[in-house]
DNA sequence: AAGATACAGGACACAGTGTCCGGAAACCTG
DNA sequence: CAGGTTTCCGGACACTGTGTCCTGTATCTT
């Protein structure tokens, strides 16, 4: 590729991050945008058609690097509840390495590009995951992407209130209070080839320890099951 | 109040609902509005700051509505899964009334106004439920808030992809869904004072007879645990 | 009936968007 | 390194939507 375009437009995402920073999202507008990165106005769109375009291409990186954590996670060892639901820890780690970003998307109301792609793309980790750990949820394919829409909401959910109060607790509690949330009711309703043992194994030190600072019990409630 | 002025809200409330149907929220302008109204434009900024305003303004009928069956939903019987999240089947059967109008604010991209609204409103309620049947997850007031955000967003998410794909499923199936997916790990991750007996009740015939359609099972799945 | 208030309709300034063009600069190919 | 090709700049242009102000008229409340 012409070494112009790629540095054009790593230029115009560049200057579009640091506008984010400074006044949010919808305040940026593309004439600023330009000047921030030095760029013809005219250039701009021969790049790229919107302001929200230009915010999508930049987050493809994230795609990328959530699938590949994903990979890496289903191959890996663990419960089946370990491998599921993978993207949690890392999307909430990714969000806190840029906080400051993410908070102004999150608070302001201009996010809903930059949260519309993580949904998409969490999205369709969600269903890779079903898929792969034969999760099926009696009720065919609507009560399938049912469970993908109600994970991938909730999760959304509880990380923009987390950004958006202090991001006060760790990642890794956040991820304990989701998969505490959600786990149960998703085996519960559909473990079909994973069967019923998976319900009653501990979970791993690694995901379960930190519940205990946030539940007040050594235990996790899951045995209570 | 002034006729003219109830006279004039009300009109321009009409207009935007109906523009809405027509061509979606973002779509219409202000100057479409006051012309679909038969109202001078600067009469419009009499009484409204910005078309999200408006929209906002002809709402409030909803936040009543909602909170007058959750006080009945409280007051009544039942067991305390069957009085949580009230919200649920009330709000679906809402949707599915003005299911034109939701499905053009849901897959068009404008309606964040109203979303936005509907989860501000569906906060309040789950959180007086949450209080008012002392269900009281573990680890303070952090976690009783982030129990508040998971179910509206996973609610959120649910019904918006409901909406979004044809409205297939009755209103009882999606709400079934939500309790059988949510109900679990709340009561599991937090039941204080509603104590574990309210986890082992069998679900009343009301809620819990269309969850079969879903399922395939005679039995709900609360029993196994 | 009279005073107060809301409405219509138009004028105005302004900001942001998207498109087009001609000349200058930077790039890849051979 | 010379060739043609592609990108970039910068300005001009038309257009839409917003928000404010003003004057005369119509309608309401008391």
């Amino acid at each position: 590729m012409d070494r112009r375009i790629a540095r054009t437009r790593g230029i115009l995402q560049d200057a579009l991050s640091r506008l984010i920073l400074k006044h949010g999202y919808e305040a940026a507008t593309i004439k600023d945008i330009c000047e921030e990165a030095n760029v013809g106005r005219s250039t701009f769109y021969a790049h790229f058609t919107s302001k929200d375009d230009l915010k999508r291409s930049g987050m493809e990186h994230l795609r990328h690097h959530l699938l590949a954590r994903q990979q890496a996670a289903l191959s890996g060892a663990g419960t089946a509840q370990d491998r599921t639901i993978s993207f949690s820890l890392v999307m909430l780690e990714h969000a806190r390495d840029h906080a400051a970003h993410y908070k102004v998307l999150v608070n302001g109301r201009g996010g809903s590009v930059a949260l519309g792609f993580i949904r998409e793309v969490l999205g369709d980790l969600v269903r890779a995951d079903l898929a792969s750990l034969q999760i099926d949820p009696m009720g065919g394919a609507a009560a399938r992407e049912a469970v993908v829409q109600y994970l991938v909401g909730a999760f959304m959910s509880l990380m923009t209130w987390w950004l958006d109060n202090g991001t006060k607790l760790e990642p890794a509690e956040v991820d304990a209070l989701f998969r505490q949330l959600s786990l149960v009711g998703i085996f519960a309703s559909g473990a079909a080839l994973a069967g019923p043992s998976a319900l009653s194994q501990a979970p791993s030190p690694g995901s379960g320890a930190k519940i205990t600072s946030l539940t007040g019990s050594p235990h996790g409630h899951s045995h209570a099951l």
